[in-house]
DNA sequence: TTCAATTTAATTGTGTACAATTTAATTACA
DNA sequence: TGTAATTAAATTGTACACAATTAAATTGAA
């Protein structure tokens, strides 16, 4: 087994655990989340609005490092399903505020046991928890 | 700040930061693999490939955690793209064997040069980067 | 003040992802 | 042997994801 090979081994990459195993983790969710009538991107754009009353795309795109090609269909999906609401601000017309309709908060409670029943389906330690939670925001730091 | 609040904090999910890093990293990816004119999940067909000389759809899926929804589709724009090559099994008619066309073998050398350049722009120990990988195959093999 | 530079969303086009279904081939068992 | 069950890809439909471009509004410097 010559060096390269080595190298380009999928089994020495981390890059190919970090994507499959978000992959994996998404469809966990999914049927979690399928009650609530959301996908696990429209749920994370619900976590920032339970937290904050109002955010602009850009705040949201910062957030959730998403970008408006992204998040404008995203939104528009979820303001036709009645969970969030769009509108231009008065103060700058190039920005649009997002905020949530009532069904949207309605969905906070339901929200929350998800991940509690979550944490329950993934076997890892409170402190392997930590520790991932670490190096994957280490990561994001840095870019 | 109640209890819910607390639960539901992006900063406090692990799957956030998963997510988001695994995007961050494979934008990191984009411009290494633009050279050799793939897209990350093309580079991870080209890196089994690399190892195993021929394998089906199937394998394939296995390996990489995806279906024939997303990789019949992959595979056929890698074909296009003179990468890979796609026969049925003559063996079992059922079964597609995929393979390196003599292009695709000739980007191993240009491919080896990656997860070098890669793990110079991520900022981890070494030490980091085994137990980051330990704690995502943890969860892969529960899942 | 004016107009060029910047900023914010939206749009366009390509490429994943994946659930659900379909099609064709193979296997298993009555 | 004949048919039901299973298997492997492909197809269909929906939803991200993101680079690149566009359009409209705002800002800033001459």
């Amino acid at each position: 087994m010559n060096v390269t090979k080595n190298i380009l081994r999928l089994s020495n990459q981390v890059c190919f655990p970090l994507y499959a195993a978000t992959r994996q983790i998404t469809k966990l969710y999914r049927p979690l989340l399928e009650k609530l009538g959301v996908t696990y991107p429209q749920y994370l754009v619900l976590l920032v609005l339970f937290e904050e009353e109002t955010v602009t795309v850009k705040e949201l795109g910062e957030k959730l490092y998403l970008d408006s090609g992204t998040l404008t269909p995203m939104l528009k999906r979820m303001e036709e399903h009645g969970l969030v609401e769009r509108r231009r601000s008065s103060v700058d017309e190039r920005v649009v505020d997002v905020s949530l309709t009532n069904k949207g908060r309605a969905i906070e409670k339901q929200a929350e046991k998800i991940p509690v029943k979550f944490s329950e389906e993934i076997l890892l330690e409170q402190d392997e928890f930590e520790e991932l939670k670490r190096l994957l925001t280490k990561i994001l730091d840095q870019v």
